[in-house]
DNA sequence: ATGAAAGCGCTAACAT
DNA sequence: ATGTTAGCGCTTTCAT
């Protein structure tokens, strides 16, 4: 008997049936001290692991969860991921997890080995909220997939960040603080992330009885590259904004290192807000004023309405969570000056 | 027939044999071309997916890989293991993972589990690498370990960062700038970041004939809470160094926290060197001096060294790869002021 | 309370 | 080239 020890050693060892050591890993009611000693004895002197692919297999559930996440290297991402894992794991749950890099075929391709690996749900962002082959792929998952921080497709369950309220609030501080020209970097209006920003930038606008300059809304991508490029690019216009706000979690880095490349002051030349706090926005001088939520919770609230599903019963509507932002107002804006 | 086609189902739409079927999709050289095309539009039609976990059962590998980091919410762990991942996948495998917070309990909870859930293989930190348990632990995993910035077990695989070298290379450029009160505030000896830091500070001083203060020589985590506090409580102290190193991969926050709050001006009244690079250290005012690798290349080998393993046939001596650090030159460091 | 045995979906060995 | 079947390790009936 060589390689790792099996269900069928144990009970060899005990000398009982397959069924008794089963009945003594499950904690059934209806087994005999006896055999209870004699068992956990074998497990002990055989170090004994259960084959959790054999249960299940059986079982026709794995206990285990998938998450694909467009970049894990974002902190706030990995807030999430740690949360959810954490969560995960008290509850007898695995995390598989794999990156997108934001690109549909890849989301395809794991939808499909998520299903091969029969995972008993899934959590994802998702590149598009509009493209078909993606939805037609979600639809076909027979097990409850959580979007992270998405509105479609809008039968399932959801945990999303009120960037459209965060972003508002940011809007209407720096209009309040005298801010005309403000321009708003962030993602694709296909990702809700960015649609949201879009829609509180607007809402602040027109609750100051004001309107938008659609030249000052670039909707492009949430990453320091666009920040940096859009930045850059609008900076050196003829009629360069007052303030501008960074849509997107990793996008300050870019937008800083623009900014100090135009050699402009913070926040005399310019005002900045980020649309996500990090050590960075904490700690530049002057510290930048940051739309703030925890990806942490999100992560749990995730878990928690996974598991409502897998384990509490629940068969109803889509479960549907939204987690507040809050404006931390830092020294990176002050009122425009008056020249140009 | 309602639930999940098997293949059982596909061999009856197809009017063939189950194995067959298993032959069609394996890509086995004797099946005729009718064969194929029937196979081939059953599964097209069922939507049929084999399942990843009868196959584990049936084959006794799982095409899983574990791992366990001490904390995926920092910046170069996330690069880690989404290098690692996006590797593993294109090789057909899918990643576990799991957070350890730097806790024994913890990593040998997730042994077992990795054991339980039959993983090919493991990838992780470790809290000690002198613990017993811990130890013992491992040996027992009986499928491939490697080790992500530790030293021991000595016979498993690892891939290390030069933090000796970089060290040595930070501290020799702040001995060459003058200073000589340089407090270096770094994580455990029982990991070998920490203990490697330190030989590096040490060999430095060495080499410039000096001797270090050992009262300069924090050893204690890597959190920023751990350089916050050390930070504070040595820049109050009677004699205050001239110059300090993070040597902690998310330390640089908390000690940006403490000058700051000590009303010091970098590099003129500290000098100050990060012991891994970060957007924060790229961009702080002034940027940060910093010891840089790359978190990418040590995943990306570290799932190379571990597929040696699983395909290679490689059954030799522990693989061990020792990755190179760069000093970046920002403006973080002066000479030391004359006066105090 | 416990033993015996079926069967989860698959692959590979064995027949044909 | 293809069909048939044993068996991977487990849980859960069904007997007793």
């Amino acid at each position: 008997m060589t390689g790792t020890p099996t269900i069928r050693d144990v009970a060899r060892l005990a000398g009982v049936a397959v069924g008794s050591v089963s009945r003594v890993l499950n904690g059934h009611k209806s087994v005999s001290a006896d055999v209870q000693r004699k068992v956990t004895k074998a497990i002990a002197r055989l170090h004994y692991e259960p084959d959790r692919v054999a249960q299940s297999m059986r079982l026709g559930v794995t206990r285990t969860v998938a998450c694909a996440i467009r970049d894990i290297s974002i902190p706030d991402f990995g807030s999430f991921v740690t949360a959810a894992e954490t969560m995960l794991r008290a509850r007898g749950y695995t995390l598989l997890l794999a990156t997108t890099d934001e690109r549909k075929e890849r989301e395809l391709e794991l939808l499909r080995i998520f299903l091969q690996r029969r995972v008993d749900a899934v959590m994802m962002t998702m590149s598009s909220e509009e493209d078909v082959a993606l939805r037609r792929a979600i639809k076909q998952m027979r097990i409850p997939v959580l979007l992270v921080d998405r509105d479609q497709p809008a039968d399932l369950d959801g945990v999303t960040i009120d960037h459209r309220r965060g972003t508002f609030a940011a809007t209407e501080y720096l209009l309040r603080l005298g801010h005309e020209r403000i321009v708003l970097l962030t993602g694709r209006p296909a990702m809700r992330p960015g649609r949201e920003r879009v829609a509180g930038f607007e809402a602040a606008f027109a609750a100051a009885g004001m309107k938008v300059d659609p030249h000052l809304v670039r909707a492009g991508a949430f990453s320091a590259e666009f920040g940096f490029r859009e930045a850059s690019a609008i900076l050196s216009s003829s009629s360069p904004p007052t303030a501008l706000i960074s849509g997107g979690m990793a996008m300050l880095p870019g937008v800083l290192r623009a900014v100090a490349q135009h050699g402009l002051k913070i926040p005399r030349d310019i005002s900045i807000i980020a649309g996500s706090d990090s050590d960075l926005a904490a700690l530049a001088s002057p510290a930048v004023t940051a739309i703030r939520w925890s990806g942490a919770e999100q992560g749990q609230i995730a878990v928690e309405l996974l598991l409502n599903r897998l384990e509490g019963g629940y068969r109803g509507e889509a479960q549907r969570v939204l987690l507040p932002t809050e404006l931390i107002i830092r020294g990176s804006c002050a009122p425009p000056r008056k020249s140009r």
